[in-house]
DNA sequence: CTTTTTATAGTCGTACTGACTATTACTCGT
DNA sequence: ACGAGTAATAGTCAGTACGACTATAAAAAG
C-alpha cells in the first residue's frame, strides 16, 4: 500500500498508510432517584438506524479528542451548560471491523453529569435520552462493550478518587453521595461507616456552615457539604466484595 | 469542510470529517540491574532526525492498534521474542499539532519487558536501544509526555495488580520482585514487610519447590516464586507517601 | 573463622474497617 | 397531640493490615 494522493506531505512518502476517520464515542453516567442511567441517542440512519448508540461523532481537523467531545455532546444532545460535565478518555477501539462501512477508530470517554439536564435530539440524533443502565438493550456497533468498559471504569475510580462528587449538585448531603456510592456499584454501604470514612479522609468533603436539607421530607434533617480540594482517596473506599469480580 | 472524494462511503455522504493518520507509539520499560530503562529508536529522518524517540509507526488497514503496537516494535527493534511482553493501552494522544506535518492521531502504550534482549534498529529507526529512565534527553513529538504518563501508570498498577511479575523473569525471588517495585517506585521498601504481604496474597507468587537461587552470590540463597494465578491485589501494596504526587 | 551480605522469622503497637447499638430530629397518620 | 416511622448522627468493639523493628540462618569474601 503506498499513501493515497494528497495525503503524505513531506517526510512521510516512504510511509504507507491509510487514512482513517477518527470519532469520539461517550457514556455520559448520572444517577437520578437512586438509579443509574445513561445519555443515549437514537440513530437516524443505516447502520443500526432505530437503534439506541452512545453519542459520538467525527473528530474535526482542528481539535483535539477531548474538545470534540464536548462539541458532539452539546450538539447531539442541546444540553446548555456542560461546565460541570467530568470528562475522561476511556480507551481507543480500533478493530478493523467494528464500523461496517468503513475503517473507524473511536477514542472512548467515560463522563459524568450531576443532576441529569433533559436532552434534546440534534445533529445526527434523531432523539436524546437518559436510559436505565440495567435496561439498555442492545446498542449500535460495539458501543455496548464501551459502556461496560466506562462503568467499570467510574466504578473501580469510585474507590481511589474523589470522582463521586461529581455525581451529585454543588451542595449535597452524605446520604446523596453514599447513593452515588451504592448504585454505580449496585451494592449497599453501612450508613455510620461511610459516614465516617468520608469525613476522615481530608478534602473529600467540607461543611456548609448551618446549612441542612431534608432529603425527600421525612427523617432528620442532613448537613450539607461540598466537595473538597482533594482528588485522591487515601487508603481508598473499596467496594464490598462480590462474586462477579474476580478478586 | 466535506469529506475528501474517495474517503466517505454511502452513509457518510453528509459527514463532514477529515480523514486523519493514526499511529502507535510504545512505551518499553523494563528493570535491568536496579535501574529502569526505556526503549527508545534514534529517530532517521526530519522532523527530530538523531532525535531519541519512542518507537512507533502507523496502523495498518487490516490492523487493530494492539496488532499493531507489536508488529511495529518487531520491526523497529528487532526483538525475536515478543511472547513475554506486557502491553497495556495508555491513552490517545490528539492535540492538533503534535505532529507539525500533518495531523497525527496516536493510541499509546505501556509495555512491560523483562529480561531485556538487546533491540537493533529496523524500519524508520536508525538504532533501538535501552536507556536509563532517568537520563532520557528531550525525546522528539510529545513522547517525554507519554514517557511520564507509561511510567505513572505503571507505578500506579503495581499497587493494586500482580503486574510486577511481569517485570520478572519466570523464575525470581522476593528479592528480585522487592527490587522491581524499588526501581519503578523510586522507594526503599521494608525487606520483612515486603514479604509478608506477597505472601500473604493468595496467588500474587507461588513456590517453586526445592529451587533456590544464589543473587548476586553472595548472602543466603533465597528461595524461588513463579508467577500466580492472581491478577489483583487486595488490599492494595501501595507506594509510601512521598511529597512529590498529591495524596 | 570472622565479617559481610542477603534471606527469613517473628514481635509490637497503631490505624483502619466491618458489624453493631443508641440517640436525635424530623414527618406522617390518627 | 402523640406515637410510629424514617433518616441522620454518635459511638463501641473486635479483627485485620501495616509500619517499624529485632533476631536468626545461610551463604561468600577476606
Amino acid at each position: 500500500m503506498r499513501a493515497r494522493g494528497g495525503l503524505a506531505p513531506e517526510g512521510y512518502d516512504k510511509y504507507a498508510f491509510e487514512p482513517f476517520a477518527v470519532t469520539v464515542d461517550l457514556a455520559v453516567l448520572t444517577v437520578r432517584a437512586g438509579e443509574l442511567e445513561v445519555l443515549l441517542v437514537e440513530r437516524g440512519q443505516e447502520p443500526y438506524a432505530g437503534r439506541w448508540a452512545l453519542p459520538g461523532g467525527f473528530v474535526l481537523p482542528k481539535e483535539s479528542a477531548e474538545t470534540a467531545a464536548r462539541r458532539v455532546l452539546a450538539v447531539e444532545t442541546g444540553i446548555p451548560d456542560l461546565s460541570r460535565l467530568h470528562l475522561e478518555q476511556l480507551r481507543t477501539y480500533s478493530e478493523p471491523d467494528r464500523d461496517p462501512r468503513m475503517r473507524v477508530v473511536s477514542v472512548a470517554f467515560a463522563a459524568l453529569l450531576p443532576d441529569p439536564p433533559e436532552p434534546h435530539g440534534g445533529g445526527d440524533a434523531a432523539q436524546a435520552r437518559w436510559l436505565p443502565y440495567g435496561s439498555v438493550g442492545p446498542l449500535a456497533f460495539d458501543h455496548e462493550r464501551i459502556l461496560a468498559d466506562a462503568h467499570e471504569r467510574v466504578g473501580a475510580k469510585l474507590e481511589y478518587t474523589c470522582l463521586a462528587t461529581s455525581f451529585c449538585p454543588p451542595e449535597f448531603t452524605l446520604g446523596e453521595l453514599q447513593r452515588v456510592y451504592e448504585t454505580v456499584w449496585g451494592a449497599v454501604l453501612d450508613r455510620p461507616n461511610f459516614r465516617r470514612k468520608v469525613l476522615a479522609t481530608p478534602g473529600f468533603v467540607e461543611p456548609v456552615p448551618g446549612a441542612a436539607r431534608l432529603t425527600g421530607g421525612r427523617g432528620k434533617p442532613a448537613a450539607l457539604y461540598r466537595a473538597g480540594g482533594a482528588t485522591a482517596l487515601q487508603p481508598p473506599l473499596l467496594r464490598p466484595p462480590s462474586e462477579g469480580r474476580p478478586s
